[in-house]
DNA sequence: CGATTCTTTGAAAACAGTCAATCTGTGTGG
DNA sequence: CCACACAGATTGACTGTTTTCAAAGAATCG
């Protein structure tokens, strides 16, 4: 399964073939049943993920015991708790898998003498997180300025392959509203 | 002016005198009038700025007509629209002064000389914007997870300071509601 | 003071949440 | 192959929250 994520690498930097068996070298692989979890709320996140294969949530339960989704990962998606694996705080989220997944995993220590080793990884990185806190300040402007209907329908329009693999609850759950809610938005948004 | 900026670097950073004059010679310094706008939406954002004094917002314009506040910048922030900044797309958004401000400015060519001769620099700037992304989440679960109160309550307990400085309506305007929406949970609030 | 900007209030309508019940589809064990 | 259990989705009735629109009250500033 390496292969995949060689392939991701290579269409997307160079790199050497002793720097490609450095990074397999600490690479470790995973299988995950559907709804186990790699992270769980109070535990510190250790290592960061690669998902090959299957598809995750990245969610937290508030107070009233309400799950809320922060985020999908499929194929070709890095997944971590960023903020407990930066500051190796407690973490105050779960990662499960929804499908049974293939991930690969690193520890910190060895992600970061990737990054310190290879400059072309370590910019590759910067430029996801740069893309990634670009899409997040996009939803977050989702959030406070779309009706649950207009982000219901922007979600399926940017992530119709995740919205048609994920249960209607996970959808409403990423959405900021409840179950209910989302039906009642199909029924009428159907029947436009 | 640059010496506001100095210390908050070496605060942060070593850096020699020479490279301190290296990113001197580089930055243009502005006032900016209460009102007035540094960057508007369509324009392409060229420059990245620091504030050394005041306050500015960051907003975009929805179809129909609404304001609605993505960010505030006070003193020692940093502030432009990263998205276009980086893509050299249009921007979506405004930036203006909600104070009279001061601020400092680079060039994208300029900043991306010192990110690349300047690795503590760019270092400070990699984990500032880490915790900014990981900022962001926290606020995008606020958005999805709270009701307009506890969005209002935790604001303050956060931003106590730019809570004082703005007016009422962009506090709404931050938290996703509508100004007087604000104003009767804040009725409830302040009798509590 | 007068003008502008900001905030509050009221009443009605739209929207979203809650709770309880029902419906649908899937898969498992008998 | 059927019946049953289970997870997910929908519906209805009700409650609570937020928006909308229109108007009136503060506050601020030249």
């Amino acid at each position: 399964m390496f292969e995949i994520f060689e392939k991701y690498l290579t269409e997307r930097i160079e790199l050497s073939g002793g720097q490609l068996s450095l990074i397999r070298s600490l690479t470790a692989e995973n299988k995950i049943a559907r709804g186990a979890l790699i992270l769980r709320e109070g535990e510190i996140c250790r290592n960061i993920h690669f998902v090959i294969k299957g598809l995750l949530r990245l969610y937290r339960i508030d107070a009233k015991g309400n799950e809320h989704i922060l985020r999908f990962a499929k194929e070709n998606n890095w997944i971590s708790d960023r903020g407990s694996y930066l500051s190796g705080a407690p973490s105050a989220a779960n990662i499960e898998a929804i499908e049974e997944s293939i991930i690969l995993s690193w520890k910190k220590a060895d992600f970061d003498l990737l990054l310190k080793e290879l400059p072309a990884f370590r910019e590759l990185m910067r430029s996801l997180s740069a893309r990634i806190h670009i899409a997040n300040l996009e939803r977050l402007y989702s959030s406070i300025s779309n009706s649950a209907e207009e982000k219901y329908i922007l979600f399926i329009e940017k992530d119709r392959d995740i919205c048609n693999r994920v249960p209607l609850y996970m959808v409403a759950s990423y959405l900021g509203v409840t179950r209910e809610t989302l039906s009642r938005i199909r029924r009428v948004s159907i029947n436009k």
